[in-house]
DNA sequence: CCCAAAATGATTGTGCACAATATAATTGTT
DNA sequence: AACAATTATATTGTGCACAATCATTTTGGG
């Protein structure tokens, strides 16, 4: 019967939230990824664009900004100046489209390609430093993703 | 037996990554806040704080910036700003201790007290909005915490 | 007491995130 | 062909996050 007890303040209680240990935990695991990215000179969201590049760099198609932003879900006001740097640090460049002069194509240099070979090498960092068991990140990924899904797909009225 | 399939290049896929999930859920799941919080005219991590201040309420002893930042896993840097706006909106004092020079008590001012009224409601609005299951959310947590405690606690060494 | 070390915040600088707005090119309609 | 609507990106401004550095105060050892 103490006075922390009563129901109308649970539901605020800042260790009930999910939403909070969601923040905590992404803050942490971008905080073990720091040191790891900052020997390829990356950031975290730098990575995550040359992620989807090294992935892209096979098939035929150039990739543009907008697609970028479908995948790591940014708008262009993140992803220019992001790109912008990459593209000063040598790893990227950036070309109008001949045909539509709205659209801006991204690809790799040399130099951007042969990074991919270190970059291998973080995942497995990674796991070792955090010390957690790929089945439970495994089973957390897709609980994140549906969740994500949940989310994106009916954020608001749900009458068919 | 195409080419993306190689394992070398499985473990940097996008899509395999708990964290890019854990990242791209937080941003959605901030989105959801922002428009519930707009109205209370709080950011997210400006509702983390008022939250903490909230809890504390009923202890005698006043809130420190250091008990904020071991709390929500943040900096001065990205307190000390925080918390002159939350003062210039008038829902907190912020004062020099008498005793000890060095440190900063952070209290609520009435408007402050009285937001926690209306804060009551977001929760409930939240998980309304983005239609989950209480229960499916409380082990998404407690799954999350348990990472983050296992990150803070050994994130080198485990030689005992 | 005196001075070095530690504790506590503040400041500065860089890099996301995102809303709002702007700009330019393309498309569709007439 | 003219023009409205759409598409794709860029710009501006605000607010986190965090590293690095600084300033002040307190504390502890000699």
């Amino acid at each position: 019967m103490t006075d922390e007890g009563r129901w109308e303040d649970q539901v605020l209680a800042l260790d009930n939230q999910t939403c909070f240990a969601l923040y905590a935990a992404n803050r942490a695991v971008t905080a073990l990824y720091r040191p790891l990215l900052a020997q390829l000179g990356l950031t975290y969201p730098q990575y995550l664009v040359m992620l989807v590049l090294w992935e892209a760099e096979t098939s035929q198609d150039m990739v543009k900004v907008s697609f970028l932003g479908r995948r790591l879900r940014l708008d262009t006001g993140t992803l220019t100046p992001l790109l912008k740097r990459l593209e000063n640090q040598g790893l990227i460049w950036r070309r109008r489209d001949d045909g539509d002069e709205r659209v801006v194509r991204l690809g790799l240099t040399e130099d951007g390609r042969n990074l991919k070979a270190q970059a291998r090498t973080v995942p497995g960092q990674l796991l070792c430093s955090s010390g957690l068991e790929p089945g439970r990140l495994a089973s957390l990924r897709d609980e994140l993703r549906s969740l994500l899904e949940q989310l994106e797909e009916g954020p608001s009225g749900e009458s068919p």
